[in-house]
DNA sequence: CGCTCCCGCCATGCC
DNA sequence: GGCATGGCGGGAGCG
């Protein structure tokens, strides 16, 4: 080739083309002949060129300044090249240069001076580690790699990894925007969540170090293969990059590079080995690992760990087991993350680096700053704070928000560990019913995504506050969710996955206003969204209470309507949909116990019967999955359209399907997950997500604020016992008027306890009065616990040795009597929320065992009307349609 | 000898 | 067909 060009350039000009060969002639002799040597460099040296020649190397070679210049001349090569290549130096090949080629070689040999480390340092080095907001600086690959004299195929390497941590962002073909660390705390704060969710369990159980591989090898069989490797997150290019760049089949470098960072934040030790990483990365087939594949997927981890490490996010260390001394890396990067930052974020959007833009991103999050309140709420979640709204506080809970979640990030690997489990487990389970059933939920979720679905769970965040999500996209609120979600939500089921996948999820927006009705025990609130977490039982939660209150609820929703959304979830959504009823507390509960202990599965909704639901409509087959009913009640109310005729239907004995279901449940649970649908996000502002329990799982049930973003809990199975959850919040109207709606949280004894069992466990603390405000009111109940739990609890930062959330008696009866029946009062949803606990390790499927599941709240009769919905509960008409929630909180412990 | 990981072939997908 | 990307694994450097 070269002669090529030199006949065709003038015959003594050096070539413009190759760079290397001018520079090093450049540099070293300058006058030399024509003839480019080219290729020289990269030539084996061929020939011995004269004697001098070789001196002349040797020197070089030792010669450190020789060296250095060589050196830089090799990265700077290209830059010299063309502006040597105005020169018509010459190229000279004589002996010198190819001395000095050699010397090159020689010196270069070093791999270490083309270590993809040092090539991202340099890189690196290249751009301000907080470039100024306004400043927007661009990369374009072609030039850095001619500046680091580099194929740009390794500035893939560099900018695919970096991209993973949003330091930088494809914008376009070539181009790639610099944005610094800015949001890097973000992102591998989000990347924490993710990965708690996703790996949480593993490393938590595992805690101890290997146990890992061997944990992770069985669960990993157990666990469903991660969903394809999605982005986690994905950053890909928020604006509007062509498609095609998404399109691309998923860069697994990225991806890579995420999970690899999320295994280093769940691990307690922060350390993390090649070959476990290498394992857990390995998705599919993990079982087999094929050594090939296991072996480049180290490689690979090698590539990412370098770059990491150039960020002064890892170092290299040894781990010596008992196996020997095995290479890994230990996170020094950061390891909190502000909470600052979101609101920051959310408020700025301009620092958000990546706008999403594109449709896909915006669904992946909505924003990034929702998603980082999202995040910043499920910690608190984790922590088994109530999902205080951040902005809104709530107040009086014992635990502000900061120190749960502190707590959470702090301690939290314990929490956040359950709650990956738990998210897992929902997580499992939606998948599982997604896939299994598809039916419903699908039908639901209008949006393809649905499919997605599965990892309501994710990230997303939740859009808990009215602002963010305000006006939840109607459809879209919980496609959207899921659409981001799933990328997110790990595939990994974490530990049970038996469990029963739980998720409903049924979001409905309200106007966003809380509004109180008169006799509603709980409200929801206003157009934020809550999350809620239920214990949900497996059993119990359904099937006592809530009767029926759906239909009514519905109805009476339908006939607020208009006016305040009402949400009602399904369990509860019986109640719920009664509003009225404030009576029937006490029975209810009777009948939860019984209900409970009878083993029902949780069934969410209980609207299953294929028959029956009306609701049908938006649900097919009844049967998927109650939480699909409880969704689809919803939707039904939420939007007028669509109606009723769930909710009759709904209405009918939500029990004795509940029961079925239950029976089933193990399998079907997971079907359960619905989401509501975008209709009733329309109207309905408050989106919840309601997750039931899986069986395995104490179980637990969430719900979600509406909108986007379901949260994505999991629960590990073994050790969800300290989770602590949320509660329903309460508008705070209402709540003056209302008896409380609390969460308590519930030890799980096994017996169902009554009201009076109820409050006797659970002693409200709260304290009513405060809460006459407007403001809502938050109660949260911590933790579930599992029997056994105790120790947990008392891990928990929150929950105290005593069953934390203790409402005053009253309160808790009312509580009581509220999960049943009451519900909703005046349309408005009632959520109450049972958590349940598996005594035993909630992973296991077996654990599934019915348990029993306690009180929540019973309405008191304060509430709304009792009347109706004892009414309905005796009639035990549950409507599907409303959702019912009962929260069944158990939990020995804390305050 | 085994850990690292550079290097670049080649597939993929868009234009 | 060309180009941008990036998966992938051979095999070499290094300790």
């Amino acid at each position: 080739e070269n002669i090529f060009d030199r006949s065709r350039m003038a015959p003594k000009t050096p070539i413009k083309n190759e760079p290397i060969d001018l520079s090093k002639q450049k540099g070293c002799t300058p006058e030399r002949n024509p003839i480019t040597p080219v290729k020289i460099t990269d030539r084996p040296q061929p020939d011995p060129w004269t004697p001098t020649a070789n001196l002349k190397i040797l020197v070089s070679a030792a010669s450190p300044d020789m060296r250095d210049r060589e050196k830089k001349k090799e990265l700077f090569r290209p830059i010299e090249n063309s502006e040597q290549s105005d020169t018509p130096d010459s190229l000279q090949y004589d002996i010198v240069d190819d001395s000095t080629v050699d010397e090159f070689e020689k010196q270069r040999p070093s791999r270490k001076q083309k270590s993809l480390g040092l090539l991202c340092q340099k890189f690196l080095a290249r751009y301000p580690n907080y470039p100024l907001s306004t400043e927007k600086t661009t990369i374009s690959l072609d030039e850095v790699a001619s500046i680091l004299g580099v194929e740009r195929r390794r500035i893939y390497d560099i900018v695919n990894v970096l991209e993973s941590l949003r330091l930088v962002s494809r914008v376009a073909k070539n181009q790639y925007c610099w944005h610094g660390r800015h949001n890097l705390s973000q992102t591998l704060k989000m990347l924490q969540h993710a990965g708690e969710l996703q790996y949480g369990e593993l490393m938590t159980s595992q805690h101890k170090e290997q146990d890992l591989d061997y944990k992770f090898g069985e669960r990993k069989k157990a666990i469903i293969p991660e969903s394809q490797d999605r982005p986690l997150l994905d950053f890909s290019e928020p604006d509007c990059i062509s498609a095609s760049a998404n399109s691309r089949k998923d860069k697994s470098l990225r991806i890579m590079s995420q999970k690899f960072v999320m295994l280093f934040l769940v691990s307690k030790t922060k350390t993390v080995t090649l070959d476990i990483a290498a394992k857990i990365l390995i998705e599919e087939t993990q079982d087999t690992v094929d050594h090939s594949k296991f072996k480049s997927k180290v490689r690979r981890l090698y590539d990412i760990a370098n770059v990491l490490t150039s960020l002064g996010l890892i170092k290299k260390v040894h781990v010596t087991e008992e196996r020997g001394r095995k290479p890994a890396f230990k996170w020094i990067g950061p390891v909190e993350f502000p909470e600052n930052t979101d609101e920051l974020r959310v408020h700025s959007p301009t620092s958000d680096p990546l706008p999403e833009t594109r449709r896909g991103a915006c669904a992946r999050y909505r924003t990034s700053a929702t998603a980082k309140q999202r995040f910043t709420r499920h910690s608190s979640f984790n922590s088994a704070q109530p999902y205080v709204a951040t902005r809104r506080k709530v107040s009086s809970e014992p635990n502000s928000p900061h120190q749960e979640r502190k707590a959470c990030t702090v301690n939290s690997d314990e929490n956040c560990s359950k709650m990956i489990n738990l998210a897992a487990v929902c997580r499992q389970k939606i998948e599982e019913d997604t896939g299994n059933k598809a039916c419903d939920t699908e039908k639901i979720l209008t949006s393809a995504k649905k499919s997605n679905l599965t990892l309501p769970v994710s990230l997303l965040p939740v859009s808990g506050d009215s602002d963010f999500c305000v006006n939840p996209l109607p459809q879209a609120v919980f496609p959207v969710v899921q659409a981001d979600v799933p990328s997110f939500s790990l595939p990994i089921g974490i530990s049970s996955q038996a469990s029963h996948p739980s998720l409903p999820a049924a979001s409905k927006t309200e106007n966003g206003k809380p509004t109180l009705v008169p006799n509603q025990p709980f409200l929801c609130f206003p157009s934020s969204s809550l999350f809620m977490l239920c214990g949900g039982l497996q059993e119990n939660n359904l099937s006592e209470p809530l009767p029926a209150a759906g239909d009514l609820g519905s109805r009476s929703a339908e006939a607020q309507a208009a006016t305040p959304p009402t949400v009602c979830q399904k369990r509860s959504s019986q109640k719920c949909s009664s509003p009225s009823p404030p009576v029937g507390d006490e029975e209810p509960a009777a009948k939860k116990q019984t209900l409970e202990h009878s083993d029902l599965p949780l069934s969410l909704v209980v609207p299953k019967k294929p028959s029956e639901s009306p609701k049908a409509e938006s649900s097919p087959g009844g049967g998927c999955s109650a939480a699909v009913h409880l969704e689809t009640n919803r939707l039904d109310l939420a939007s007028p359209a669509a109606p009723e005729t769930a909710n009759k239907e709904s209405t009918k004995p939500l029990e004795q399907e509940k029961q079925s279901q239950k029976k089933d449940p193990d399998d079907q649970p997971p079907g359960n997950e619905h989401i509501s649908k975008e209709n009733a996000n329309q109207h309905f502002q408050p989106q919840y997500l309601y997750v039931q329990p899986t069986a395995g799982l104490s179980s637990f049930n969430f719900l979600f604020s509406a909108n986007q973003a379901s949260g994505a809990m999991s629960l590990p199975a073994n050790q969800l016992p300290s989770l602590s959850v949320p509660c329903v919040m309460v508008p705070s109207a209402a709540l003056a008027s209302f008896p409380l709606v609390c969460s308590p949280s519930f030890t799980s004894p096994l017996s169902p306890v009554p009201d009076s069992s109820f409050s006797a466990a659970v002693s409200t603390n709260f304290s009513m009065s405060g809460l006459a405000s407007t403001t809502p009111v938050f109660m949260s109940t911590s933790a579930v616990v599992t029997p056994k739990v105790s120790p947990a609890l008392s891990a928990d930062p929150q929950q105290p040795a005593h069953p934390a959330l203790h409402l005053s008696p009253v309160l808790a009866r009312s509580c009581s009597a509220v999960k049943l029946d009451s519900p909703v009062c005046m349309g408005h949803p009632v959520t109450l929320l049972k958590l349940q606990q598996p005594s035993s390790a909630p992973l296991t499927p077996k654990n599934i065992r019915p348990a029993h599941h306690e009180a929540f709240f019973n309405t008191p009769g304060s509430l709304g009307d009792p009347v109706a919905w004892k009414k309905n509960e005796g009639n035990q008409t549950r409507n599907a349609s409303s959702v019912q929630r009962r929260l069944e909180i158990s939990s020995t412990s804390p305050d």
